[in-house]
DNA sequence: CGAAGACATAGGTACTTAGCTATATAGCTC
DNA sequence: GAGCTATATAGCTAAGTACCTATGTCTTCG
């Protein structure tokens, strides 16, 4: 059995972080328009995810650190932004080793 | 997005419960006979998952009623036995439910 | 440069979870 | 029926989680 599963599904039991997952999944579609980064090539920013959210940034914050801890997001800091975007290859992965070890 | 997901994912958030999930993919294996009811047919009976967990009775059983709300494994009383095994076909719905929403 | 904005970190509180012991309930077995 | 066994429930404590506010750091912009 895989060690890192607990990881993963800690980091998916909860509403909000697979309400972000599925918002981040088409970003078009949720935020609007960043000015220094692409919602799809770059990811959504913290303060838009916070909102919408309807909870306070470091709360936000936290969530997608445990995004991102379970390798489910990626992060990328542009100037004064951090950018928050899923990692597809690696939840292709991650969905094959559900399959495999469930 | 399916509002099962949550529990389903707090439910296999712990390394006890994942242990116990595999365990019971092959029985046999991993459990001596019983006397009163088939290690595949009808389940593993709670001590034996306590005493393999290194855990007390209780615990067991609040472990197994987790994975029973999630609809991971089914229970079936006989006797003072109580059995449980994994609910196969669910299992296999719940996978590919993640693998859609995900 | 100074103010404001975006994010992270620190620290506190309320709630949930995992373990335990003690006890209740129900079925065997003699 | 008495006593034993298997399981469930109740109630406790310790640890973890999710929120918040306050604050620190870095970046941008006037």
């Amino acid at each position: 059995m895989s060690d890192f599963l607990p990881a993963l599904f800690a980091a998916l039991a909860s509403p909000r972080r697979l309400q972000v997952l599925e918002w981040l999944r088409d970003p078009r579609a949720h935020f609007p328009p960043q000015r220094d980064g692409d919602l799809v090539d770059d990811g959504v920013c913290v303060v838009f995810l916070a909102r919408k959210l309807r909870v306070r940034q470091p709360t936000a914050t936290a969530h997608l650190q445990v995004l991102a801890r379970a390798g489910l997001v990626t992060s990328k800091r542009v100037g004064q932004w951090t950018f928050y975007k899923r990692d597809e290859a690696r939840i292709r992965a991650l969905k094959r080793s559900i399959s495999r070890d469930l």
